[in-house]
DNA sequence: ACAGTTGTGGACTGATCAGTCTCCTACTTC
DNA sequence: GAAGTAGGAGACTGATCAGTCCACAACTGT
């Protein structure tokens, strides 16, 4: 069987997901992650191959948290409209608060667009997005929260786009103001 | 008088916004902007001083076209919702061309949000948008083209923020259907 | 034509990059 | 407790990084 692994799997993958959110794929040394993960590198390199591999596992891993997260906060929703803005706001708030970090799914699709695998992974996540919104859309409007003919769809496909566009904002280091009405205006394409 | 350069610094600044537009800063290096360029390190240096300069001329060039861009096209304008119907398919067109390239303003809010120079660079050019837009709807309020009781400064906030949304879920390759519905709920906010 | 000045090219620098190798340690199984 | 196995630590690799240096070229003013 060999010698037990010293460090928790998970627990690397999570700081090591912090560093890429933090400063990106490029900037970020694979000595930074010897550093902030507390092993060493030839550990890093047996337990997870790359520094490719390492962003692959930490990106998978926030795509499936954010996506998750998403669907559970509609799924629970009693009235989807607040729960769509609840949405809106936790992350415009998680914005201001920490703007270097911003959304690690739009800081990969921007940084590395050149990467099918990156582009791929991104691509399904914002596909998900799109799913947990139009289908808390579809429940509103069968129930009658918001109008008969708007287009669950393609209300979710605007409200994913403004979502990447508010992250962009914060990241940009709009203020809350700013980003409060944008918000607003934007869940006015409901009524 | 000393020799005269033998090459031109706007063409040079030209093809440095380029490969940084399709690369990212982190990704680019000195060696691939001296291939570019055709000129020698030593020519570089002299002339922009270092990476980071060089990068910092090629946004704020970008940033000026981009704006006065924006702003020729509103102001030209005989209606002011066609246009920010055609500057916003204009530019999904453009992400749909060449998704690996996107704008370099999103890009450089996302990778470079710990460099307050390329933050300050972009929140200001955030502003300008937003104004060249905030104008257009203000003088289409007057005229009647958009509801009276409408903000033009909310309007022109959330179609910034929009704006951003979109090129990030360009660059994600979401396909034209998507993009399309989205700019259209999203010109809904102006009804 | 000569002095002064500034751009050019490319060799060169030390630092840092991602990734490998090897010796050592710590565990399981029998 | 011995044999077998797998992780840990960190020195090491060649490549590449951003940036410097300097001998030389090309121009201006006198």
């Amino acid at each position: 069987m060999g010698r037990p692994r010293t460090f928790d799997i998970d627990t690397a993958v999570d700081r090591a997901m912090e560093l890429f959110w933090r400063q990106g794929f490029e900037a970020t040394s694979t000595e930074d992650l010897v550093e902030s993960l507390g092993i060493a590198r030839g550990s890093l390199y047996k337990a997870f191959g790359s520094k490719e591999q390492l962003y692959a596992l930490a990106l998978r891993r926030y795509c499936q948290r954010h996506a998750a997260g998403l669907t559970e906060v509609l799924d629970r929703a009693e009235q989807v409209r607040p729960a769509i803005r609840a949405v809106l706001l936790e992350l415009m708030e998680a914005d201001l608060a920490d703007p270097e970090r911003g959304c690690l799914l739009v800081n990969a699709a921007t940084e590395r667009s050149a990467h099918p695998d990156t582009v791929l992974q991104v691509s399904r996540t914002m596909g998900q997005v799109e799913s947990a919104l139009a289908g808390a859309l579809e429940r509103a409007r069968v129930r009658g929260e918001i109008a008969a003919d708007k287009q669950p769809q393609e209300l979710a496909q605007f409200l994913t786009t403004f979502l990447q566009g508010l992250r962009v904002m914060g990241k940009a280091r709009a203020d809350r103001a700013f980003l409060n009405n944008a918000v607003e205006v934007a869940l006015g394409a409901l009524d």
